[in-house]
DNA sequence: ACACCGTTTTGAACACGTTCAATTCCTTCT
DNA sequence: AGAAGGAATTGAACGTGTTCAAAACGGTGT
């Protein structure tokens, strides 16, 4: 490892700790640098921004949530389940960094941040999520109707990044309103989906995708 | 009007002008407070930061919305046509603002903003969004179901915000994209509406009232 | 006229994210 | 070993949003 890639990991080691700790605006750039032992400057050679360090944030997150998800899907098998599995382990991983949330997650639709999904440049951290929706969706048993299969993953995430919206404002008690929010929605997202796989319902899926299809970016 | 009022409209003044010609980021403070011909602090003597100058910008942008959304609001009878209407006027308003969009209409769904469907504080900014869409229910000839015409309009709301979303990522010409999601989703929903409106479908329909009112607060 | 007191106004000061010219470090070539 | 030159590092400086102690103002009672 070069003796720059190590002052690169010191810097973000030392921010992720204090964002863990004070969340993301109480950090300063100044704390960063100063907890990992080296100046201000250097901090911005290697990373242009403040944003740019809290990207690596989210990508631990991800890891996390990806580590999380991990016993779930191996053992349920059906569409809802799986889903109901995933979003539930997300909505615990991301607990501890509720009371930062505001700031934190804003960028679930901040047109400046890469975790928007409508975003063009954020395209890998959006790759990330729905690999593990299309993990959701392939090996769930009945199978998801082929053509269904290429677009939900796309959804499943866009659907989660507004679940996450609802999560940062959501003050209930032991955030049952989100639970809540998570077992109602996928209930209604399982049954649409188990309609629209039926093979009668062919025409009319391929109407909504083409939709989809049209309205996504690439 | 009191001299203290003179002050402040003044300054709201100065700020729209500025915001409107160099957007929201580039406008500073300062100038604003030069602009006003008052100093920096007397700026926040009356507007406590910022982003409460931006929220009068809304206001202003939300009025502009409602005027130009009446004659179409008058002469389309039809849900579908008045939905439709009412948001490609929509379009029309917000266009001039496109490129500084990013960051004048992030509060889509900025958590520290009264513009966020999940939002608690920034009910009055929401309600005047309803309205209009209350506007757009309820003058719809054939009637939509009452029970559902009275959760549309937070429905409707909720869906415009996501239309800024796309729109403000949206870099195609004459914002073409933008304008196909409003024909081909306004569609959808209409007939969505329209089959939820048959009296056989009131058990499911009060299924899916209920999910909606259990989920958003108050 | 004066003193009083709450409201309004000021601009210097603060902490922040960010930039940059200058310096130090390290590697490579002679 | 020494020179050269690019990569890494520094910290002061900039412009920003925001705060605050102090000053100016304006009305009211004496």
């Amino acid at each position: 490892m070069s003796k720059s890639e190590r002052t690169k990991q010191t810097i973000v080691a030392a921010a992720l700790e204090l964002f863990r700790e004070h969340g993301y605006e109480a950090t300063t750039m100044r704390m960063v640098a100063k907890h990992a032992g080296v100046s201000v400057g250097n901090a911005y050679y290697y990373f242009k921004s403040k944003d740019v360090l809290l990207q690596a944030f989210y990508r631990e997150v991800h890891d996390a949530e990806v580590a999380a998800a991990e016993p779930a899907l191996a053992s349920a098998h059906s569409f809802r389940e799986r889903l109901r599995a995933v979003l539930h382990s997300k909505l615990e991983v991301i607990e501890p960094y509720h009371r930062f949330s505001a700031l934190m997650f804003r960028s679930a639709a901040d047109p400046k941040s890469p975790l928007n999904p409508f975003h063009p440049d954020g395209r890998d951290v959006r790759r990330g999520g729905e690999a593990l929706f299309a993990r959701v969706v392939d090996e769930a048993r009945p199978r998801v109707a082929r053509d269904l299969a290429a677009e939900l993953p796309g959804l499943l995430w866009t659907y989660s990044m507004s679940l996450v919206l609802f999560w940062i404002h959501d003050d209930s008690p032991e955030r049952e309103r989100s639970r809540a929010f998570v077992d109602r929605t996928t209930d209604l997202i399982a049954t649409a989906v188990r309609v629209a796989s039926n093979p009668l319902m062919r025409p009319l899926r391929k109407k909504a995708l083409d939709l989809v299809r049209d309205l996504t970016p690439n």
